[in-house]
DNA sequence: CATATACAGGACCAAAATGGTACTGTTTAA
DNA sequence: TTAAACAGTACCATTTTGGTCCTGTATATG
């Protein structure tokens, strides 16, 4: 399976919760605690998604992190590419005629990069505020499910052995 | 950068290399020669393609592996199934509501549906055989490269150091 | 029928990538 | 001035990946 690396789910995750209060300035450790993502790795995050121009930092007391742009003006193509690099499917990539070893003999690259634009046009076809959870809050499926979010339960503090799973 | 890795790529140059000899039964020994993969890998990928029937498996002696199918009835994404399971961007996936330890409080996994629908799209309308490379002996681009395909250097063979570049 | 050839299916190991940790700056509100 | 919070960097542990090895089974051929 094509997978996007973890740092990019807690990414997505963690951009989708600040978008809920949009625009307020959150710290790092406040998000490490809202969404369940440790709390080195959503530093490491927010530093990256800052420097993409993502999110906007706020240094000293009382700063913290803001989200640069409204949700919707946020893909997450941009996000792909700001914590993984252009978006493309192998080495043979790009025109860039240094990266691939053997360009007199694998004439691939072409239909890679169709493929890849394919790729990059889907993950830019979805902004961050099509990704944001709905507010479940308003709209609770159970009473149990509400006690899981009053007691702050959030996804990665979640194990496989306490997962909950939606009555079929 | 997303990306499939280096076996799903060794196995779209393995691939694409007997489609040239379409049909014809070859061993893994022989794929392993003509593409520069390593022979294990090889061997261990026919088998994996063999099961996914994009291949058929002759056993005993003078057997070996042989295309399924004409080339352009082999879609890339037949391919990375195969190798990588179902085409899919994170583990929120699929209406599989057993895989996401989060659901009541992640509901992007809709979204990321969209988006690996995109891509799984893109990746089936690329047939192997748009994968193949142009019958370079017949057209080389210069002597120096001819001399490089007479000589068998073969993709993986290649080491960056004496990488050959196209002239601009 | 015997035998060499080739695939089938494991268990297993080493190297690389990933995710997480720690620590030392630097900026800024109060 | 001080404490809060980001910036940057080096580092380590775990997981994943790619590759090895070995034993078993099918089959063409002499």
């Amino acid at each position: 399976m094509i997978r996007l690396n973890k740092m990019t789910d807690y990414a997505v995750v963690m951009l989708s919760h600040m978008a809920g209060d949009h625009g307020k300035v959150v710290t790092a450790a406040r998000i490490a605690l809202d969404s369940g993502v440790p709390l080195p790795s959503v530093s490491k995050l927010l530093k990256q998604l800052g420097k993409a121009n993502i999110l906007i930092s706020h240094r000293g007391a009382g700063g913290g992190y803001s989200l640069g742009r409204a949700a919707k003006n946020i893909s997450v193509a941009e996000i792909v590419t700001a914590l993984e690099g252009p978006i493309a499917l192998t080495a043979c990539i790009d025109g860039a005629d240094t990266s691939c070893g053997s360009l007199p003999l694998c004439a691939m690259s072409g239909h890679w990069n169709q493929v890849n634009r394919a790729i990059e046009g889907a993950l830019q076809g979805v902004s961050l505020a099509d990704m944001m959870p709905r507010p479940f809050a308003f709209k609770p499926a159970s009473d149990e499910l509400r006690l899981e979010i009053k007691t702050g339960v959030q996804q990665a503090d979640i194990k496989p052995e306490t997962q909950i799973t939606r009555a079929p």
